[in-house]
RNA sequence: GUGGCUGUAGUUCAGUGGCAGAACGCCUGACUGUGACUCAGGAUGUCGUGGGUUCAAAUCCCACCAGCCACCCCA
């Protein structure tokens, strides 16, 4: 065994697993070029101080999260630890302003945060993420939950429910916060540690403890607490959602964990994983820009999990297509045989069939038994006997059945024979 | 950061003080130049790491590391 051991909460993915991503990957991209979103991609290291300004200087993430080193220069950088951030930098860097408003954008890629692993949970993880910039239109704020609910059905995903809440403008919210303390203030004494703690650093976070849940049922709701901006939002956002015909919950209990939030705040949550359910989640923020340094500018956005969805995806059962899956294997028998066989896999590749040459010396039945372990879908074998008569062998690896072909059809019979298959 | 469970071959695990094992997988070969069946042979381990107890430690004790799960928090 090797003395490296990749590191906690770290993953190599490979294998059967690459199938997954690519599932989720693509199918990602070719969607959200759909609705029109254009990547962007953001270096991977960020100064820190773009984090504790961008995400919030109380957050846990700023607190205790983040993966922060010095530079030889001195410079106090930091592994991203959510994407929408640096995409606002990017936005007001670039004075993407000036390309029209609003602007689409969407990125993936890794993020990092020092946390503990566990189930759906990683240091190293990957996020697909979505914002959009220059519009405060409740519109955009459903465009976006529609695209999550499209993008997990069209995945076959069934066991999900959308929630959405509305968190209200910084201002209302420090109204409501008041109200909850003095809601909870009685009952002080009776409620657990956590909560004791929270009532002070994050008084929204005793509404969805785990123990105190009824005290947290009967306490007031924020959406009768919002200015009349935000009610307005939020009742156009459900009206638009109404029309995209997505399903919802409202669910008053959702805050995010990031302080940028304003107004719009939504989930998804996945029935079938365990305690880190939450497969995508995202909301409005109207003042980060501006927050940065840049101009004016409301957005919204999401992230979506992808460790998260390749679990839901398993527990569900779904199937994904085997992207790796070889269609032609080259087995061969002699070196007139070789040399052919080598012409030959540039052929096939040509025409982007998925050949996998022989590269070993061994026997033919060591080759085939490796063609079997590469799932592969025809075998072509060359060996003495096809030479002399200028031919090949195209098995079936599912069936067993063989054909012989003049060396100059190969190519036709493999594209022919490969429809089979599918 | 806190807590619970677990670390032995590539994988799943057995071994509970006395020579490091099984199954599957892998490699080689045999059976008509032909895999997924059968048979024969072979390779692979600092028993998670470091310390301690002991004549003797995979086994007992301590610390650390890692994995899984939960809290916290989040995707």
């Amino acid at each position: 065994m090797s003395n490296y051991k990749r590191i906690k909460g770290t993953k190599d993915i490979f294998g059967e697993e690459i199938d997954y991503w690519y599932y989720v990957e693509n199918k990602a991209k070719e969607m959200l070029e759909k609705y029109g979103f254009r990547e962007i991609r953001t270096p991977i290291i960020e100064s820190e101080e773009l984090f504790s300004r961008g995400v919030g200087q109380e957050t846990d993430i700023v607190q205790k999260e983040m993966y922060t080193f010095e530079d030889k220069k001195g410079r106090i950088l930091a592994l991203r630890p959510e994407g929408t951030a640096s995409v606002v930098r990017a936005y007001i860097e670039n004075s993407m302003i000036n390309f029209g408003s609003p602007q689409k954008f969407f990125y993936i890629g890794p993020m990092f945060r020092y946390e503990k692993p566990q189930s759906g949970r990683y240091r190293e993880f990957y996020q697909i993420g979505a914002e959009i910039f220059g519009t405060d239109y409740p519109l955009a704020d459903a465009e976006l939950i529609d695209f999550l609910y499209e993008y997990f059905k069209t995945l076959k995903l069934t066991n999900f429910k959308i929630k959405i809440n509305s968190i209200g403008t910084t201002k209302s919210r420090e109204k409501y916060k008041k109200v909850l303390k003095e809601y909870y203030n009685p009952f002080l004494p009776i409620l657990c540690e956590d909560c004791q703690r929270r009532y002070n650093a994050n008084i929204l976070r005793l509404l969805d403890c785990k123990i105190d849940k009824d005290v947290a049922a009967n306490a007031p709701s924020i959406l009768d607490y919002l200015d009349n901006e935000s009610k307005e939002h939020f009742e156009s956002l459900k009206k638009y959602l109404d029309v995209f015909e997505v399903p919802y919950e409202i669910d008053p209990k959702i805050v995010r964990g990031l302080d940028y939030y304003s107004k719009t705040a939504f989930e998804v949550e996945h029935l079938d994983l365990g305690e880190q359910a939450v497969i995508a989640g995202g909301g409005r923020y109207d003042d980060l820009v501006e927050q940065l340094g840049g101009p004016k500018t409301p957005a919204v956005g999401f992230a979506i999990g992808i460790e998260r969805i390749i679990e839901a995806l398993k527990k569900e059962h779904i199937e994904v297509e085997n992207f790796s899956q070889i269609d032609v294997y080259i087995a061969y028998q002699g070196e007139q045989a070789e040399l052919e066989c080598i012409k030959l896999s540039k052929e096939l590749r040509k025409y982007k069939i998925k050949t996998y040459l022989n590269l070993s010396k061994r026997n033919l039945s060591g080759q085939l038994k490796h063609a079997n372990r590469l799932n592969a879908k025809l075998t072509i074998i060359m060996g003495e006997e096809e030479v002399v008569d200028d031919v090949v062998t195209v098995r079936n690896m599912e069936t067993g059945e063989q054909t012989k072909v003049q060396r100059s059809w190969v190519t036709e019979l493999v594209l022919e024979k490969l429809k089979e298959f599918s």
